[in-house]
DNA sequence: TGTACATCAGTGAACGCGCGTTCACTGATGTAC
DNA sequence: TGTACATCAGTGAACGCGCGTTCACTGATGTAC
């Protein structure tokens, strides 16, 4: 197949993009040119038709995992009555915690982008997801408090939900992967009634 | 330098061991046995005189990182009146933050244990020294709760310890990192004394 | 609408490089007498 | 204590492999007339 059509090219390019959002949080950075391509259907070769390099693809990759998670969240937030621990159910659901592939990013890619030098791309892309992130569960906070105290209360929140995740990654399929996740989804939605 | 001598060799070993435990928190799993070798003042093919494979050093090395951490609580631990606040005191001092290598390797090296199969014995290293803090911390909470109580609280503490970190790291430059880290410094040092 | 031709998405071989692991070799160390 | 010799920690070249990136090539697509 020599050239695709334009429309054809659309489509791979949005798939390349879907499958490597996955990939990049189911093997980290460091997953290879050639299974993103294949994953995608495609051979290695013309990788380089879709991106600048694979510092590139990465940046793409995350700011692409992170609009899922952006778009996912606002719909759960969406005619919520308690958008906060509406939120927090969410994140502590088994299919967010089955693959990494299809979990939260911001777990998923910290450790990857804390090694990647402050250059690259991929660690602005990430500090804007996150930031998107973080304004959503801002505003979810009950409203008795200034907004400089919901963002606090937010980010210790998403500390708490992303270090409870990744230490349930890590102990997966020990007792334990489950008792952290319920101590913690316990803390948070205790909170939020109290 | 063709024979160690065993004491020079028990030098070389004990010398890898701490390397490696610095290394694989620094850069991941992935580092290389030539860079662990080389940061150790030997050449890579000595390795296999040290260990198995890599996968059994990552092993060692993890377990290395863990036995560092529960000396350096235990130390804190001891003699101070409030423990559970000196515990987290220290873990949000600059020196565990500035450089993985130097810091939590429940923080550094989750995201890189869960990527691992199953039956690598890095998983069990991992899991080891994590639940001999989590016990450390465990035995620290205020003991007006029964056991069960204080371990929860302490899942929840490290929990939320660890994900500001890894977010702190992933952010390191920008004016969220200290943001994080000072919200759920405050959080859990506020609930201490609450 | 039909034809001629330039474009370019995707292919697959090739590049230089670093990886984990193996191995023949070295020669000081440690041991047996 | 001295001597002869086996041991083995460390060396560095080599292995097969997969990596990111480049590139000549293909031929359907898209365009100009």
């Amino acid at each position: 197949m020599p050239r695709a059509s334009k429309a054809q090219t659309e489509l791979n390019h949005a798939e390349i993009k879907r499958v490597s959002s996955q990939l990049i949080r189911e093997h980290g950075l460091g997953v290879s040119v050639a299974d993103v391509m294949g994953a995608a259907g495609l051979t290695h070769g013309g990788f380089y038709k879709h991106f600048e390099s694979k510092d590139d693809m990465a940046a793409v990759a995350c700011t692409s995992a992170f609009l899922e998670a952006v778009e996912a969240w606002k719909k759960r937030a969406d005619g919520a009555s308690d958008v906060r621990s509406a939120l927090i159910k969410a994140y502590f659901k088994p299919s967010n915690r089955a693959s990494a592939g299809h979990g939260c990013p911001m777990a998923a890619l910290a450790m990857d982008v804390s090694r990647c030098e402050q250059t690259k791309p991929v660690r602005e892309a990430y500090r804007e997801g996150l930031e998107q992130l973080i304004n959503i569960l801002s505003n979810a906070q009950l409203s008795d408090e200034e907004p400089p105290a919901r963002r606090e209360r937010a980010l210790v929140d998403i500390s708490t939900m992303v270090g409870s995740l990744v230490l349930a990654w890590a102990t997966s399929g020990k007792g334990i992967s489950n008792e952290i996740i319920a101590a913690a989804r316990c803390k948070l939605l205790g909170e939020s009634s109290a």
